[in-house]
Formats: C-alpha cells, sequence, structure tokens
DNA sequence: AACTCGGGGCA
DNA sequence: TGCCCAGAGTT
C-alpha cells in the first residue's frame, strides 16, 4: 500500500482514538515493566485496576520482592495466569536488582533475557518508557494491520517490517496504540463493525475482497 | 507450530 | 454457560 495511505489512515486513526497514547499507567519504567507483563491476555481495564493498588506499596523492583509468590499471587489474580506472572514479576525484579543495579534495562537484548518479557512486552516498553521508536506486534495490530493492508505478513514480524517500512520513524510509538484501539473498538477479530470504521474508504478488507485476510 | 496457563467480564 | 482477553514459555 502506498505510504501516503499508510500516514493518512494513521492520522485518522490517531484522531479518533485520542486517549489511545498508552493505555497502562505507569509512573517508571518499572512500574510500565511489570502493568505489561500483567497485561498477558488481560485487558488494560483490569491491569490498570490491579497496579492502582499494587503500587501503591510496590512499585520498585526492592519492594516488590518483599512479596512472597502466593502474596503477589493474590494481588494480581484479576488478571489471570497468576502463578506465572507472579513468579516471572519477582524473577524478573530480582534480576533488574542483581544483574542491572536496580534499573530497567533500556535494550531489546537485555529485556527479552528478563523471564516474562518477549518482544513484545520489550517493545511496549522502549518506546513508552524509554522514547525508543519501536512497533510491538500483538494480536491486535497483526489482524488489523492485514485487513486494512497497511503491512501484510503471515508472521508478526514480517508485519513489524512492513509497518516499520511504511510508517515514518516518529509515528512507530503512537501507532502502535493507535492499531491496538481500532482493534477492539471496531476491527474487532469476530464481528469488525465497518458500518461505523473510520477508514473505511481505504481498508482493503472491505474494497479489495481478493485480498481479504487469509 | 501447537499447547498450556486462568480468572473475570460480558452476551 | 460459553467465549474472549495489550503473551510468553515449553516441547
Amino acid at each position: 500500500m502506498n505510504k501516503q495511505i499508510v500516514v493518512t489512515i494513521l492520522k485518522i486513526l490517531g484522531e479518533t482514538y485520542p486517549e489511545a497514547r498508552c493505555a497502562l499507567k505507569f509512573g517508571s519504567p518499572y512500574e510500565l515493566l511489570v502493568a505489561t507483563m500483567l497485561s498477558a491476555q488481560c485487558t488494560d481495564v483490569r491491569v490498570n485496576k490491579v497496579t492502582n493498588e499494587l503500587y501503591r506499596e510496590f512499585n520498585t523492583p526492592e519492594k516488590m520482592v518483599s512479596l512472597t509468590e502466593e502474596e503477589l499471587g493474590k494481588k494480581i489474580k484479576s488478571c489471570g495466569f497468576f502463578r506465572n506472572k507472579s513468579k516471572h514479576i519477582l524473577e524478573t525484579s530480582r534480576a533488574i536488582i542483581e544483574e542491572h543495579g536496580g534499573k530497567v534495562p533500556d535494550t531489546m537484548e537485555e529485556l527479552i533475557k528478563l523471564p516474562g518479557v518477549g518482544r513484545k512486552t520489550a517493545d511496549v516498553v522502549l518506546s513508552n518508557a524509554f522514547g525508543i521508536p519501536a512497533i510491538a506486534v500483538d494480536t491486535h495490530v497483526f489482524r488489523v494491520s492485514n485487513r486494512l493492508g497497511i503491512a501484510r505478513g503471515n508472521t508478526p514480524h514480517k508485519v513489524e517490517m512492513e509497518l516499520m517500512k511504511n510508517i515514518p520513524k516518529n509515528m512507530w510509538s503512537d501507532s502502535h496504540h493507535y492499531l491496538i484501539w481500532h482493534g477492539r473498538k471496531i476491527c474487532k477479530s469476530r464481528k469488525p463493525d465497518c458500518g461505523h470504521c473510520p477508514v473505511a474508504p481505504y481498508c482493503e478488507y472491505l474494497n479489495c475482497p481478493e485480498k481479504n485476510e487469509k
């Protein structure tokens, strides 16, 4: 797709979802890292509810590791996968203390070594906490990009490469959030609400049936 | 590439 | 009740 059209689409989405910058509330890179780890298969609304309470007392790796896995598990259980998540959060907090001087690392290479931190979480932390341009391709970004036709690919990595090629670098981080918001509100996986889609005129899913998602 | 982990919100 | 949700680790 024409790069000009891609930028147009993203600008429209940005105007449609002005609140979409970063839905996870955080006051430090560490808070964002933990919030993002919690957000796996769990909506941002619930994550924010949990972290609002959790961060009152436990908003640094040093304070976090004073909790046992069971104690932390109780506090985060409404985010699901609580055994894995509490274990990973504690292991990651210990690694940050012991191997990174208590600071969240700011490179992809170091971030994905942390237990429970994958490429998506790392991208979110890099772009939102450290201002390093990145596009995390989660299920929403993957689906919406393929449908619209702004980036096609059968793997998240392929879609990421296409997006980075088609979007100006200074729009990468915001675009990630716009695409997620659009995927949740309108371009849903099951029943996309094309009748209310602000970028329907540009959408290949609607206008080019032969290019329909695979 | 497929499978597993998981409670809560909503139809 | 059944389906779905800002993913990552293991096999």
